[in-house]
Order: structure tokens, then sequence, then C-alpha cells
DNA sequence: CGTTAAACGCAACGGATAAA
DNA sequence: TTTATCCGTTGCGTTTAACG
């Protein structure tokens, strides 16, 4: 899908870049001998958009995708760049200024790995470091900036962001929300959301109790390992939409084994006290 | 609570097109 | 050729959504 994107080129829209597929023109090397019939960009801007678009796949390197595309258009390198992909949601103490990152998950579609505050929170940033593409869902506006000021540092990974792919194609109200529109069934998990996950967190401080851990872990987990299905799902709705080629759409991956069980009677304590 | 980007409405620009 | 109009793209404010 990477090879038939034309709308990072300045000055083509997506309108141009549907009229150029119609015309037959789907992919860099067709745009390139076709160069000098496009108007309103020069044949030379393109061959040196398209030029640079081949250096960076070659490179291997997505940054230069994310920064010419739209948030919203991201999904189309995904398969191109689905070896150096991590998935990844933190839980935090809280939305407040002074909150702290709680628990990381970080999932590279076969493996998942956790990040426990006060353990091996500080291992994440070596582990994250051998992945190109981090993706997320609001990791844009928050994971990401939340990530930044705790480590003090810049995370380099090229950022999809589920929310706004997701919401171009209607999918809107939250992570949960757009589960439930896919279809994705949380099953014990259900009516657990980031606000409990805090309360989880607090249970976890106060008691040193490990099913409340465990079950925080098991909910990071949940909303980590979805996102690859999420994306996917996405990535197929899209070449449906833009009427590419069948064949481009993605096997729907097949969750990892569960490392932590909810513990539903610390669920339901906790609610009690709660509500 | 702050952070971030999209969406929205609107205006401006420039090339394409067609009529005079 | 000149002129008027149309269309796709871009830019700029404001508002909205989503994260725990």
């Amino acid at each position: 899908m990477l090879y038939s994107t034309f709308c990072h080129i300045p000055g083509i829209g997506y309108s141009t870049e549907k009229k150029l597929w119609n015309e037959g023109i789907d992919s860099w090397q067709r745009l390139l001998e076709c160069r000098d019939r496009i108007s309103r960009v020069s044949p030379h801007e393109i061959e040196n958009v398209l030029h640079l678009s081949a250096e960076a796949l070659a490179a291997d390197n997505p940054t230069y995708f994310t920064q010419n595309l739209k948030t919203r258009d991201s999904w189309r390198l995904f398969p191109h760049f689905r070896h150096v992909t991590c998935f990844l949601d933190i839980e935090t103490s809280g939305l407040r200024e002074d909150a702290e990152i709680t628990t990381i998950a970080l999932y590279d579609g076969e493996q998942v790995r956790t990040y426990i505050n006060g353990e091996n929170l500080e291992d994440f940033l070596n582990d994250v470091d051998q992945f190109k593409v981090m993706v997320t869902y609001n990791g844009i506006s928050f994971d990401v900036p939340f990530i930044e000021r705790h480590f003090r540092t810049r995370l380099t990974q090229a950022q999809l962001d589920l929310r706004f792919i997701l919401a171009q194609l209607g999918f809107r109200g939250g992570l949960k929300g757009c589960e439930k529109l896919a279809g994705i069934n949380r099953g014990t998990l259900d009516g657990i959301d980031g606000a409990f996950a805090v309360l989880l967190w607090r249970e976890f401080e106060r008691y040193n109790d490990r099913r409340a851990l465990e079950t925080l872990l098991a909910y990071n987990i949940e909303d980590t390992v979805n996102l690859e299905r999420l994306l996917v799902e996405a990535y197929n709705r899209n070449i449906r939409l833009l009427e590419r080629e069948p064949s481009l759409e993605l096997d729907y991956p097949n969750p990892p084994p569960l490392l932590y069980v909810p513990d539903l009677e610390t669920v339901r304590k906790i609610k009690q006290a709660n509500y």
C-alpha cells in the first residue's frame, strides 16, 4: 500500500491520488514514468519525493513516512515495518500533573513484556530501543509525553496512533468503544477502565496485594494486545474503502498466551468500596 | 488536569477548463 | 487570447476528543 501512496507529495491530496489510481498509475515506478503529466507538482519535485521515499523504505526509516503523511494515513506503512513495530500502553496513577507511570505493557506481536514501577520500570527504555514503530491509542497525546517526562528523554519511534486512524473510519468513543465497534470481546476484563486501573494500583501499593497488581497487568496487556488486532482491522477496512487489491488485506493475528489472570474477587472488593 | 492533533468553518491560491 | 468559473489543496483560527 505504501508503494501506491502519493498523498505525501505536497500538492497531491486524496482526490488526485484516487484519480491517478483510476488511470492505472498505482506505483511509485509508474508515477515516476508519468511525472511530467501531473499538473500542480513539478516533475522534479515528484522525482525528489519518490527518491526520498524509496530511500526511507530501503533504510528501514518509518519516520520519513509518519512525518510526511497525515496521522490518520500512517496505517499505510504498517506491513512494511511490522518487523520493527511494537504495541504499547501505559497505566498511570491518575491524570493529574503529578501522576506517575504505574505499569507499561510492550508487545511485539509475539512476546509481551511488562514493566512495573518500583520493580523493573527502568528496563523499559533499553527494551523499547529495538523498535522503530510504536502503535498506541491516543499515545501521541498521552503515553508518549508521559513516558518522555518520566524518563527525561525523547522517544524516537515513528508513531502510529490508532485514535486518529480509527476515527477516520468512524470508530470513535475511546479504545473500549472502538473494540466494541470492531466486535472485540474483553471477557472477564469487561467493565474495567483506566480509572479502575488507578484503584488497582492503589490497592497493590497499600496492601502489597499481588492479585491486584496481576489484575492491573492483565488489563494493561489486554489493551496493548488488542491494538494489533485493531490496526489490522483498520488496515483491511481502508484497503476495501480505497478499492485496492483485496490480496493486500492482512490476516487477523492470534493473541499471545495469557500471562496473568484477573482476580475477580479483588475487582469486586474495590468496586464495593468505591461505588 | 494538560497535552496533542483532528475536525470544522472559512478564505485564499493556482492550475484547469470552457466560453466569448 | 482573454475572461470567468470551478475544483483541489493549503493555511488559519477555534473547538473537541481521548488518555489514567
